[in-house]
DNA sequence: CCTTCGAACTTTAGCTTCTAAGTCTTCAGT
DNA sequence: ACTGAAGACTTAGAAGCTAAAGTTCGAAGG
């Protein structure tokens, strides 16, 4: 009956004008882009977590097999360097691979040169569905920028990677665990 | 030693150049945008949650006062309601509110002409808090826009709404949770 | 040679936050 | 009054994390 747009989420227009009304010392443009840039970024991460869910796996089995395929040859890490690149701590590590050995997206063995180590490797089938996902966010990616210009990429990835140089130098590298989804 | 940078998080060109790597038909300049929207994202998420942990509150309790502030007059919404905002069930808004009201941040009572609805109003504790995460929110994020020019500024929200737009096109209204923080 | 120290991983216990399913209360219509 | 539907709450349980203690192994020093 009203205006608001139903119960669900408001559009980003009238969440500004919501944040002006009720904060005055905001700079609507600011804003804007602030917005924008968290609700991009949560459309995407429900896409890419439909797109894992899909292939039966979850978005933490997925930022795992990214960090080993990522590593490059011969595609396998101890779970204490795994730990340290995807932020968590080392007991985290035991668990998710753990899962993923049940799995079958990753092996854990010890290191027979060093037996206090272990190493994760990623198995055939573990790669498949990184290729798998990644195939689907590609098409997904490619579709979100359909509208984009060479130039207008061009100049977006040139001012999206000035503001996080700015952001990266500030907060050097605190090791937060919120959506690590790239 | 090496030029991996240590353990910790590869650079936006590292991570990129190894995506290649692994995986050839990918264009370049759109994962260029994606990582670094989505590490974009991240850093700014790691910014508000120490921001609002200053405060002594959590990301969650910040999503709540938010969706009340942002609703207006009188700033008091039911259960059902915030859940469907937030989307979330209403079992989980249940103990959102129950943490909230102990914490002092919100009340929660029944409607006295609908004895079936529930009341959930923000208190003055509560708006004080939300007035200061939004003071250290808009430091921040002016700090970060801070090396953009306004003609920049300008673009740049025009292309992230233009995204946004496509995106929401293609999935409506899917009820995700992640990083709601805008 | 033996001991001790430290590093790397795992285990245990507990926290937070969510969902699903069932229950209780209250309003509205017959 | 009775019944049905709606709204909120309760309970049970899953997923994921952390902190701290425990285990195992390699290496350095007596």
């Amino acid at each position: 009956m009203g205006d608001t747009s139903g119960a669900g989420e408001p559009t980003l227009e009238e969440q500004i004008a919501a944040y002006q009304r009720e904060f005055q010392d905001l700079d609507p443009q600011v804003e804007k882009i602030v917005s924008a840039l968290s609700r991009l970024n949560r459309r995407m991460n429900v896409a890419y977590g439909r797109q894992t869910a899909e292939l039966g796996i979850g978005n933490t089995d997925w930022e795992v097999l990214k960090a080993l395929v990522l590593s490059g040859a011969p595609y396998c890490l101890g779970p204490g360097d795994l730990a340290k690149r995807l932020g968590l701590t080392p007991a985290a590590m035991t668990h998710r691979i753990d899962r993923m050995v049940t799995e079958g997206l990753v092996t854990r063995e010890r290191d027979e040169t060093n037996r206090v180590r272990v190493i994760v490797a990623i198995t055939a089938e573990g790669r498949e569905k990184w290729l798998a996902a990644m195939r689907l966010a590609t098409v997904f990616e490619e579709d979100l920028l359909q509208d984009l210009s060479a130039d207008e990429r061009t100049a977006l990835g040139e001012v999206l990677t000035r503001l996080l140089r700015r952001v990266e130098h500030a907060q050097p590298d605190a090791g937060g665990r919120l959506s690590d989804l790239d």
